[in-house]
RNA sequence: GCCCGAGUGGCGGAAUGGUAGACGCGGUAGAUUCAAAAUCUACUGUCGAGAGACGUGCCGGUUCGAGUCCGGCCUCGGGUACCA
């Protein structure tokens, strides 16, 4: 009966990913597909993703950057490597602190339940992650051997001590992060935050700069734009720093040390300024008015966007400075906001002609501007600097024996008769600071040393690892719990036995992620690595992460690495830990809002024609799509799609339409039309299976299916190898439309489908399985071999080739692949709309790209 | 402020300096259906009746030919050293 069979057919159609996905994911485990075991006898291949904050939802963010490591694993799998991919958890960190004094839960129950609900979510996506590698940054075995680590790095003089500022919140008599400052007041309390310095512990990056400058052009498969970022991060620069000279200074600053990588405009200095946190500037603060000066530069936020933005101010100290080459001329000297004692000696000369900052200084406080360097184009009589500085090149003028000169020439003129004096020396400099990984919080890697009054600071014994956080601790009032701790941090001095106390300070949550990577090739190890298993599996051959981490995660891990080495614990081979890194963008998504302007959620409003309302049917105002956050609400919980559609479908919807490397646009449509693809391709093996029909083959059908299926394969692949997976997954419809209009026999067309699951397997792994067996392929398709492409299949007879006259497209001819120029030349000029546009004249130039173009030049 | 990106149809996006808009969404028409959903087929940058003209954020340049290269802007996003 007709209509039994299409009941039955019907039936059959449907996949059920709700079904079909577990079991698939338990065929995975229990062959321990996943499981990577080093085999020295055949290639590695490690592929790492950036670990997740445990916040207790996982966001399409991670989907999408869990999917495309998944992909890439999977596929690397499949060209035969010994892979790597392994998953654990940022877990240190203030949010779990918030959470304490929020909701009154211990930090660590919050963040492994936080770690439990997310490896929930994540499990069902079908990722191919080797679980028994998993680790948090909180377990004490991975911060204990963070802490041995640390005590390596003590013995080779990488760590020290010294003062620098925190912000300081003076009512909850608290540090706060910069995130915690709005506005320059303390985002709980509200008081106005205030710079203070306490001693702090520093890792000795900035020794390294060179090294971690050199070593970029290394990195030829890191993105361009991270290795420039970087570059300018490092802040590389070949300058002069040298004495003034000072008149009416206290005793001590006789001379004022400034550093300029501008020595040739020299000449056009017309004041000095030193920074607010200078010696000399504090010196001054018994004069109440430079002290309240200095106290107003300090209420300036700490970051250097704050310092930058803000308004440039100074004060004229009275103090004069001698200009090294012109006798008699004295320059003021002030203290200025916009100067950083960080950076060079925390002292400048302004010239302000040749600087916009100096400029906009100069006009504020009516100093003098004197050009000294010519624009060529420009009369030197005449030349004068209007608003902008003049920062382009040119030759000297106004400055004496510099005068004529080229700026090159004039920077070594100076620095030369600089040093001659014995002012001072070239030098190169550069912006990268000394790492300071000092927190005073209790949510993280306790620092392993030791306050002894008899022996100073010493560093823990190596048998007393892991420090361990005390449990017993309250956030009840604001500040360390850790400090209020006398059990906990009391304790022997480890060199001479008596009664010391703890560092309460704990490290930068960047030091737990600067080396997880490493300990992925052993998780268990009872040292911090084992050298067989670095010297196999590192290093990360591909590692893919947001690009907001494009300086500091990387540039810290970089440093790391290089530290790891010098304490025996990382190979040399392994100084640059990332062989090829990928950036991928945010999910970004509309966000709503109500009449009372309050944040609604995308399953809060409902579409009517138009827009949206509300539950109860008012007005709903549409706004940007921006990065998915919790307080827009513009959040797409992944759950909901994986229940609704199934993992298959998230993944395949991530990795579809937007370039990986750019934000996406979650929307739910485009969710539902990668569901109806899915459905599609497995309609369409259903189809091919149950098909009975007698073979009738039509050899060029056949041939033409098998040139799709190779042209498909080398789409697919050339997709997967260059990070646009959207290419892949065009190419995947574009082969399912081929395939579904094909006449080829059966055999051709299971042929085709099996190659279809093969492809198809990085991205939807459950229903590249399902198919796979229908199709009736041997194993596993995750554990099948990759598809060879012959390139014998890709080539075509015949091409058509675009006619443009003066390069405006005017025509086509469709010419055997193979044709000669000369035959080429022929046809064209015998074409007809090339004739009537010569008119009988002989062309111009004709040029002609070989299987490309041809334009007629008239 | 400074450093780094990005801007292409109604939408997401393709395009080694060589036919701009592949592929998908949406839309229109048709087939199927008692009807709908689902599915299938065709069309779909804008203007224009048409020939054709215009068109890749803006202005200028290089080139036989520019989304692509160069110079100058605009807007949006990321980072800015204690968010991770």
């Amino acid at each position: 009966m007709p209509g039994v069979k299409r009941i039955r057919v019907k039936l059959m159609s449907r996949y059920n990913a709700r079904v079909v996905e577990p079991k698939w994911q338990e065929a995975w485990d229990s062959a321990e597909v996943f499981k990577a075991t080093r085999d020295e006898t055949r290639e590695k291949y490690y592929v790492l993703e950036m670990f997740p904050y445990p916040s207790g939802r996982i966001h399409m963010g991670h989907v999408r950057n869990y999917t495309m490591g998944d992909v890439v694993a999977r596929y690397k799998s499949a060209k035969g490597f010994n892979v790597l991919h392994p998953m654990g958890w940022d877990a240190f960190g203030m949010p779990a602190e918030n959470a304490a004094m929020e909701k009154k839960v211990h930090p660590g129950d919050w963040t492994y339940q936080n770690i439990a609900d997310m490896r929930a979510q994540l499990k069902p996506m079908g990722l191919s992650i080797d679980w028994t590698r998993e680790f948090a940054t909180c377990d004490p075995e991975y911060y204990g051997q963070q802490q041995a680590m640390f005590i390596d790095m003590m013995g080779k003089d990488l760590v020290y001590r010294k003062n620098a500022v925190v912000n300081w919140d003076p009512v909850d008599m608290t540090v706060l992060a910069n995130e915690q400052v709005e506005g320059g007041r303390g985002w709980r309390s509200g008081a106005l935050v205030e710079r203070k310095e306490l001693t702090q512990w520093f890792f000795k990056i900035s020794e390294f700069s060179e090294d971690l400058l050199d070593a970029l052009d290394g990195l030829t498969e890191w993105p361009e734009k991270v290795r420039i970022m970087q570059k300018n991060w490092i802040g590389k620069s070949q300058g002069l720093q040298f004495n003034f000279k000072t008149l009416g200074a206290p005793k001590g600053f006789e001379e004022l040390e400034v550093y300029t990588t501008r020595s040739d405009t020299l000449f056009g200095a017309s004041f000095t300024a030193i920074s607010c946190d200078h010696p000399l500037a504090k010196a001054l603060e018994s004069d109440p008015k430079i002290a309240a000066f200095n106290a107003e530069c300090r209420q300036v936020g700490a970051t250097e966007e704050a310092l930058e933005t803000a308004e440039k101010k100074g004060y004229d100290t009275g103090i004069k400075v001698a200009h090294p080459f012109e006798a008699g001329c004295e320059l003021p000297l002030y203290i200025a906001n916009f100067v950083l004692m960080g950076y060079g000696t925390g002292a400048i000369f302004g010239c302000p002609a040749h600087d916009q900052r100096d400029l906009d200084f100069a006009r504020k406080y009516d100093l003098v501007i004197t050009p000294v360097v010519c624009d060529e184009a420009q009369d030197p009589d005449t030349f004068s600097i209007g608003s902008e500085a003049y920062l382009g090149d040119g030759r000297i003028i106004n400055s004496r024996f510099l005068d004529g000169l080229s700026i090159e020439d004039a920077k070594l003129e100076v620095n030369k008769r600089i040093e001659a004096m014995g002012l001072g020396e070239a030098k190169t400099n550069y912006r990268l600071r000394d790492w300071g990984v000092s927190r005073q919080r209790y949510w993280g890697c306790p620092i392993p040393v030791v306050h002894c009054e008899a022996c100073g600071v010493v560093p823990e014994k190596k048998e007393n690892l892991p420090i361990e956080l005390p449990k017993d601790v309250s956030f009840e009032r604001p500040g360390n719990p850790l400090d209020r701790h006398d059990e906990w941090r009391n304790c022997d001095c480890p060199s001479c036995g008596k009664p010391a106390q703890r560092e309460t300070d704990t490290m930068d949550t960047f030091v737990d992620s600067s080396w997880y990577y490493a300990r992925f090739t052993n998780a268990r190890a009872d040292t911090p690595t084992v050298a067989e298993d670095v010297a196999y599996w590192m290093n990360v051959d591909q590692y893919i992460g947001g690009v907001e981490h494009a300086i500091l995660h990387l540039l810290y891990s970089r440093f790391f690495a290089r530290a790891m080495n010098l304490t025996g614990h990382l190979p040399k081979e392994a100084i640059e830990p990332f062989n090829a890194l990928f950036t991928q963008g945010m999910v970004c998504h509309e966000t709503y809002k109500d009449p009372d302007g309050k944040w609604l959620t995308p399953d809060e409003v409902k579409p009517v024609s138009g827009g949206y309302e509300t539950a109860d049917a008012r007005p709903v105002t549409i706004g940007p799509s921006i990065k998915m956050s919790k307080s827009k609400k513009n959040v797409v919980d992944p759950d909901d799609i994986i229940d609704q559609y199934g993992a298959d479908t998230a993944r395949w919807f991530v990795m579809s339409d937007s370039p990986p490397e750019r934000d996406v646009e979650w929307t739910a449509a485009g969710a539902d039309a990668a569901w109806k693809h899915l459905q599609r391709v497995w309609r369409l093996a259903d189809e091919i299976s149950q098909s009975t029909e007698v073979d009738k083959a039509d050899a060029k059908q056949v041939k033409d299916l098998q040139k799709a299926t190779h042209r498909a394969i080398d789409d697919v692949t050339s997709g997967i190898e260059g990070f646009a997976f959207n290419k892949s997954v065009a190419g995947l419809y574009q082969f399912t439309n081929t395939l579904a209009k094909s006449n080829a026999d059966k055999a051709t067309k299971i042929e085709a489908m099996k190659v279809m699951a093969q492809m198809m397997q990085p991205m939807t792994p459950h229903l590249a399985e399902e198919i796979w067996a229908v199709m009736g392929g041997t194993g596993l398709v995750a554990q099948a071999p990759w598809p060879k492409v012959d390139p014998a299949m890709l080539k075509d007879d015949t091409v058509t080739l675009p006619i443009q006259i003066n390069g405006k497209r005017r025509d086509e001819i469709e010419v055997s692949a193979d044709i000669s120029k000369e035959e080429l030349e022929k046809l064209v000029m015998a074409n007809q709309t090339v004739e009537r546009a010569l008119d009988g004249s002989a062309p111009k130039k004709l040029i002609i790209v070989p299987g490309r173009i041809v334009n007629v030049v008239i």
